[in-house]
DNA sequence: CATGAATGAGCCTTCATTCAT
DNA sequence: AATGAATGAAGGCTCATTCAT
């Protein structure tokens, strides 16, 4: 329902295709992370965006593709924070208690995309192959940082491990089930770092 | 409008409605997990345990509600067993490998269901509450169980992370993770059982 | 939805099929007059009556079918009353205004199933014709009174319209026209009197 | 869910959102008028107009909305009709007649849609209230007519009378009533040409 | 005589996607 | 490059009606 009536065009925002599908990506993950996959429309996504529904198709071939996309932005944006905060050296306390904190501020800002991604990967294969490499890169990462500080290394098996305790109670925590449980969001943080200082170190 | 006059009617099943619920409960189990809950729609589900569309509105305020249902269902029957293997007498070391294992094929079997539930519980708050309670439920299980081996109690926060630990490794093998990632599933849940007998006893 | 869950039958209400029927058109007339007859299912008028839709048809082939007996008992009951009045010696002033308070009184207590029975008329023909076989018994009371008052016959083109204006009139009066217009319904009244008066004698 | 791929489509119709808007509601007029308001379905409507059914609700939020429309489009027409001709300078008897006529030639042609619309007036607020601000308009060109011609006024409530019995008499000719009572047409134009004189002049 | 679980056609509505401009 | 009106398949839900018990 409800005709849009934005007299004479307001935003004529022509730009080069990059620009244009940058500006998507932004508004999908921002729509996405308020109101999941399953609720958010592509129409709404291109009028978040500025533009019209078609210019959304010219630039991406479904709605999957631009999850897919915003996705991957949050993703690279995760990473490139993770490593930059593991590469200076600090005592493993504060690494383990940095590592964490990063991940639940990010964990907190973009819960929604995350939900949304999660079960998405159990249905999309893209996503689920994407999820898939994400995943090695964080094992690379923790393998990288324990040779860097020579530390012996551990199976892969226990660093993954690390990592589902990790963000499972990151997500926990960013959904709200500690506020609903009564319980300590602090504690858990404490024994989060605690666990992570254990298997890293 | 229009006067209908179908004369072909089969008339199957008939029953008592809680037969009939049942049988819709349990074929929504099975269509969500198999399908997922934004894959599913009523009338499959109603069509699935043998009914027709109307019959499914009969019972059911929509979808959300029936996949609630279903979710209960599961949710009780999962408890049932675990409390049951809770209270065998067992030393710790099999104890815990008890409780893995038992946790691992209830996720396998019902992941996609648990999939969809995790969805939901961002979304909904019915399915959230229910979910807090089920939470609630098992550190209380923890906590018992601790009591009965004469353990010193834990604060509940590291049962939660302990819970988080379990719930999420068990999902990712159920799901595929490390088939995908070419890790070693006896491997996980060695690490797994290790953490679990650490924390528990 | 919402499964009914009258304990063990509460009332069996055995009796005559003439019973069965005459509490199904009550209940039916009830229904009608409140919700109007699109808003009314069957359904409902079963249970209002104390009986499952099975009984309902048992005893009327359709909604359509109900509705018109419903119709059929509101209609006898008015007429029954308007000739009693009629037969009744009186001064022409004194029986005008007893013919409008009648008429307006059954109006306003049936306003939903006349409202319903005038939609109908339109698109049902057996309505259709009980109806005009009901306007020829009024013009045929009309024509009746004047002959007994020794008053001159007219066409019955002019009672015809002498009926449109009082039913019409007595309608607006019933469904509220007057108070949204803020007029006042006894000065109509005394309008439709005087008209009454005039036409009849 | 199920990735939809229909390479068919026809692509017809094009314009402005008020062309469109247009095209649903003359549509609509001619459907509701021929087959009532609850036999009509918001596809048909489309689909008559021309379009699918994702275009009506982009325009309209229900059947309702459309309705109202197409009633006002309908009321604003015979108005402006109507006080062109009340405008033109006439005898009395000259005037009333083509009051008459011009109303029943529009109760002619929108009979469907006049029953529906009485029949909404009694469920839908909305309706209710257009159609009191239309009485009152009406009772406002009658009231301006007298002041015109010089003729002393009358209280409202009478010429509401008067409307009532134009109004009634003209929807039962286009109804067919008289024809089903085998009465003359043309006795009741006059019976009513007569009464529309003796009020307004 | 009465029941009431079950039916299923069909209306209402949404939204991912297309294409003429 | 961008638009946005239009699409139409599909899913949600209702209710008049049936029939096995």
């Amino acid at each position: 329902m409800t005709i849009r009536r934005t007299s004479k065009t307001p935003r004529p925002l022509r730009g080069t295709p990059e620009e244009t599908r940058t500006r998507l990506v932004a508004a999908a993950a921002q729509v996405f992370n308020r109101s999941g996959y399953h609720g958010t429309d592509s129409n709404r996504i291109a009028r978040a965006a500025g533009y019209s529904p078609g210019t959304f198709y010219k630039h991406f071939a479904d709605k999957r593709e631009i999850f897919l996309a915003a996705f991957q932005e949050w993703v690279d944006q995760e990473w490139k924070a993770i490593e930059r905060e593991v590469a200076v050296a600090r005592d493993p306390e504060a690494l383990a208690r940095r590592i964490v904190e990063l991940t639940l501020r990010l964990h907190l800002r973009w819960r929604g995309l995350r939900a949304s991604m999660l079960a998405l990967v159990g249905s999309e294969p893209v996503v689920r192959r994407f999820h898939r490499a994400q995943r090695r890169r964080q094992l690379g990462v923790l393998a990288a940082l324990r040779k860097r500080r020579r530390v012996p290394p551990r199976p892969p098996e226990e660093d993954l491990v690390l990592l589902f305790t990790m963000e499972r109670t990151c997500d926990a925590v960013a959904l709200g089930e500690l506020r609903d449980l009564g319980l300590s969001r602090r504690a858990v943080v404490e024994a989060l770092c605690a666990t992570v200082r254990r298997h890293v170190f």
